[in-house]
RNA sequence: CGGGGUGUAGCGCAGUUGGUUCAGCGCGCAGCGUUUGGGACGCUGAGGUCGGUGGUUCGAAUCCACUCACCCCGACCA
């Protein structure tokens, strides 16, 4: 490809837009450009790299026997009301009605209408295990759309869905996608981290995300060095320590003026964090819900949400607060009557805590679970922090943070069962289908592999998933063969396979040699006066420093082989 | 949706005590010439309903009201 001829130019100065390293680099590069918020045009050399992962991508699919299909993006919203999901996702969906008043929606994903296929077409066990896929445009109306590519709301995806007999069945299907997933990454020349998730929106069991260590990255990863647990911060186990296990005392008030939150409570008290209870407060799906964790822990929400079953989790307001007549910095469960009450299990295992006196201006000491108050729910909700230590082995965690950029989850049979997806057993018994979903964002790895591969003159592409393999870079002169060798070495390499940017402008040194850092095509080749001295081109690869001279004689096989070598590594 | 911010040429910005040095600068773009191993230089030129609507005023990029879009921080996700 002519870089006079490339539709999408280069930029020198930073968009004023952008502050995401990749979404800079991208909009510097030429590569994307935005047309509303959360919704990008690929220009030729996104669509390049992005065309490179999805072959890289579909080809593990298929190997690991999942078969290609497309299903529509237009979906009637019955499907999605009959699953619950219509309400799950919410804002989320996109909506629009058609001239016969009726209700559709852009897909979101894609596993009510794979459901139904599945419905359609499986009806024996010998029909299993099947995997189908699809690389489709998804649509979702985030909130906030950010970091250019990172988060949009129009995207492509890939998504494949498993369908199996039995639990066991799933297991099996979910370890070969798995193994894709690692392949796929591997193969794109990236790092991705394997951890454990929450499941979210998509429903279901287990779940793993695969994560893109980068300092931009949204997610924050809690890996043990010791026993290599990985896991997302919103869904990590972690130990809460040792709580002293004294005989309990008896329940005694203690006036408290003007003190009301934890840290002032134990200071004035003297008493550690751990040794106090913390009463939060929120409003899932309307409803008023009184927590209590441990003082020195905070609440995860992720958890919470999912301990309650609900849809909306949100913090309650202190008007609401007052509202049940609940005094804000004094309060706890004690006596407490009409309100829900969550606990996290942080407070069962010690003793003699102390706690809110539910009056201005009072704490009461040597509080104890179940003795002096009750929870209707007791369970893990305490979010993890990278300063605490893992529930496995104790070792010391790590936080990272990172870009999800996959997301593997075994959804069982709740689908199935509602969408009537089952099949006749060899046992000629009828069973709903077991189900998994596995997704990859193809735009999102795209932009992630930019913020895992750049430096401060541009991007630095993997060599599998560059847009092109090679730059080159003929210095033009007046007077000399620069020219001519260049047009012949372009078609040379062209004829030998390999993939070339040509830069066929007349510019300067700088401004060339700039271009090609930013572009961070992985070869350069230059062609010079001063290289023809010596019948020879330049190559230096753009994550390398030093460059070396190659004679023009037999370049084409010289590169291919430079790029093949590259290539096996 | 809550909080913060920005809209002036393709990009980055100045101008915002209202008034023909207020519609400008740099980059980019077009033409000509000189240059050429790390973002060269000269000359010439094209390009903007100052986000939109309505108002105030003799006069609005500038003041007022409404509105739209986009960005950032939070709650959500591939």
């Amino acid at each position: 490809m002519r870089l006079t001829k490339l539709f999408g130019k280069t930029q020198r100065e930073i968009p004023a837009e952008a502050d995401t390293i990749s979404h800079q680099l991208l909009l510097r590069t030429g590569m994307i450009s935005q047309l509303a918020a959360g919704v990008y045009s690929y220009l030729p050399l996104a669509w390049h790299s992005l065309k490179k992962i999805e072959n890289i991508i579909r080809d593990e699919m298929d190997k690991a026997g999942g078969q290609e299909i497309t299903m529509p993006v237009l979906q009637p919203i019955e499907l999605w009301e009959k699953t619950g999901r219509a309400q799950a996702f919410g804002p989320i969906l996109f909506k629009l009605v058609d001239r016969r008043e009726r209700t559709l929606v852009l897909g979101p994903t894609h596993e009510e209408v794979v459901t139904d296929l599945a419905a359609h077409f499986t009806q024996s066990y010998r029909d299993l295990p099947l995997m189908l896929y699809q690389i489709q445009t998804k649509f979702r109306d985030e909130p906030r759309p950010r970091g250019g590519l990172i988060r949009v709301r129009e995207f492509m995806m890939k998504d494949l869905y498993s369908f199996d007999i039995d639990e066991a069945g799933l297991d099996i299907s979910y370890q070969k996608m798995l193994q894709a997933y690692k392949n796929i990454y591997a193969r794109c020349g990236l790092t991705a981290l394997l951890v454990e998730a929450d499941s979210g929106a998509i429903g279901g069991k287990d779940s793993h995300e695969f994560i893109l260590p980068a300092e931009s990255g949204e997610d924050e990863v809690i890996y043990c060095h010791d026993c290599k647990y990985t896991a997302n911060a919103e869904k990590a186990q972690f130990n809460k320590g040792k709580a002293k296990n004294d005989k309990p005392l008896r329940i005694e008030e203690m006036a408290t003026p003007g003190i009301a939150t934890i840290e002032a409570v134990a200071n004035f008290l003297k008493v550690p964090q751990s040794q106090t209870i913390k009463a939060v407060f929120y409003i899932a799906d309307g409803k008023f819900v009184f927590v209590v964790i441990r003082g020195d822990l905070p609440v995860n929400e992720i958890k919470l949400k999912n301990a309650l079953h609900c849809q909306e989790l949100r913090m309650a307001t202190e008007a609401e607060i007052i509202d049940q007549r609940i005094v804000p910095g004094a309060a706890s469960p004690i006596g407490i009557k009409g309100v829900k009450v969550v606990a996290d299990d942080s407070i069962t295992s010690g003793t003699n805590f102390v706690a809110g006196g539910n009056k201005p201006d009072t704490h009461i000491k040597n509080v104890n679970y179940p003795r002096d108050f009750k929870a209707e729910l007791v369970t893990d909700i305490a979010l993890a922090r990278a300063s605490d230590t893992c529930a496995k082995c104790g070792g010391k965690f790590q936080s990272i943070h990172g870009i999800e950029v996959g997301h593997i989850f075994k959804l069982g049979s709740f689908l199935s069962q509602t969408l009537g997806a089952s099949f006749i057993d060899a046992d000629g018994v009828s069973k709903p289908i077991v189900m998994g979903s596995y997704g990859i964002g193809l735009g999102r790895l795209l932009a992630a592999a930019i913020e895992q591969n750049h430096d401060d003159k541009g991007i630095i592409w993997p060599l599998p998933i560059a847009p092109y393999q090679i730059y080159l870079c003929p210095l033009y002169r007046d007077g000399t063969k620069v020219g001519e060798i260049a047009e012949k070495i372009n078609g040379e390499l062209e004829v030998a396979g390999l993939e070339v940017l040509f830069d066929d402008r007349q510019e300067s040194p700088g401004v060339k040699f700039n271009d090609a850092d930013l572009l961070g095509i992985p070869l350069r080749v230059t062609i010079s006066p001063r290289t023809l001295e010596k019948k020879s081109v330049e190559v230096k690869w753009r994550m390398e420093k030093e460059s070396k001279l190659l004679p023009i004689e037999g370049i084409a096989s010289a590169i291919k082989q430079l790029i093949a070598e590259k290539s096996a590594k």
